[in-house]
DNA sequence: CGGTCGCTGTTGAAAATTCAGCAGAGTTGA
DNA sequence: TCAACTCTGCTGAATTTTCAACAGCGACCG
């Protein structure tokens, strides 16, 4: 990657209330028009109040547009892999002290299964062998 | 829960940006000195500034704090439970489209193991049957 | 003691964010 | 065709956030 191509990308934790909600819908819906944007948005502001949101979104490269017919759908410039891969290492650092099987067991919990971290461990290891004798 | 305790908690989504960087941060370490937070916090302002912050989180009663001799630690007001939930239910809805599977396939694969999504559901099965015959 | 140091509480200003109004371009449908 | 409607681009103001300075209190140390 050269200078030029080296645009800073800021982070999420450096967005503001709007931008995070903002971005946070159009992960969510990949992809919205203004309208759809602002009726999702917690106490919807005027229309004109989105799109300067939306406007700085796109200065900071955080947003990419594309022209549907008369109006524009908006798309986060991230792919949604990689957003993914960095909001679960937030959570995962934050809320789950850098261990990932904790995050596992308490999704596996949430979705209903109730099972222990040992037991997710074993399944791991499990896995791992299965892996290494053939795939 | 009567009203009058019906203190109306303020969604994440809700936070401004220092906030935020504030309530992970004490999240991350479970608990921090202002010197702490100020430390971790990127751009780090004054002492004054992380104060200033502090006294917004508290009059929202997001933090509370301990006293530990001459200085104060605080703590989120919110329990590392119910702050996991919450979080992973939002990464959930926004990045997964609602699917704890999809979430946890993604994780396992940051953390080394490469599974996919029918494995799970299969694992999930295995253990649901090993936990309805007796656990 | 007495002075220094480190911490909290509070206040007010600077900076950033959030927002609404208006002008212009393009589209749609009668 | 043309009028009504919808959308974007832009500008500047209101509100919120962020911040630093100052005052006061108590602990610690010579």
């Amino acid at each position: 990657m050269t200078a030029t191509q080296m645009t800073e990308k800021p982070d999420t934790a450096a967005l503001s209330r709007r931008e995070r909600q903002v971005m946070d819908i159009l992960h969510r819906r990949t992809g919205a028009t203004v309208a759809e944007i602002m009726g999702d948005l917690p106490d919807p502001p005027t229309y004109s109040a989105v799109r300067s949101v939306l406007r700085i979104l796109g200065e900071k490269d955080l947003i990419k547009h594309k022209e549907d017919g008369p109006r524009y759908i908006y798309y986060p410039a991230e792919s949604t892999e990689e957003a993914r891969e960095d909001m679960l290492a937030h959570v995962v650092r934050t809320y789950f002290a850098g261990s990932p099987e904790q995050a596992v067991t308490a999704l596996l919990r949430m979705s209903d299964v109730d099972i222990e971290d040992e037991e997710v461990k074993r399944l791991r290891e499990t896995i791992r062998r299965a892996r290494q004798s053939g795939r």
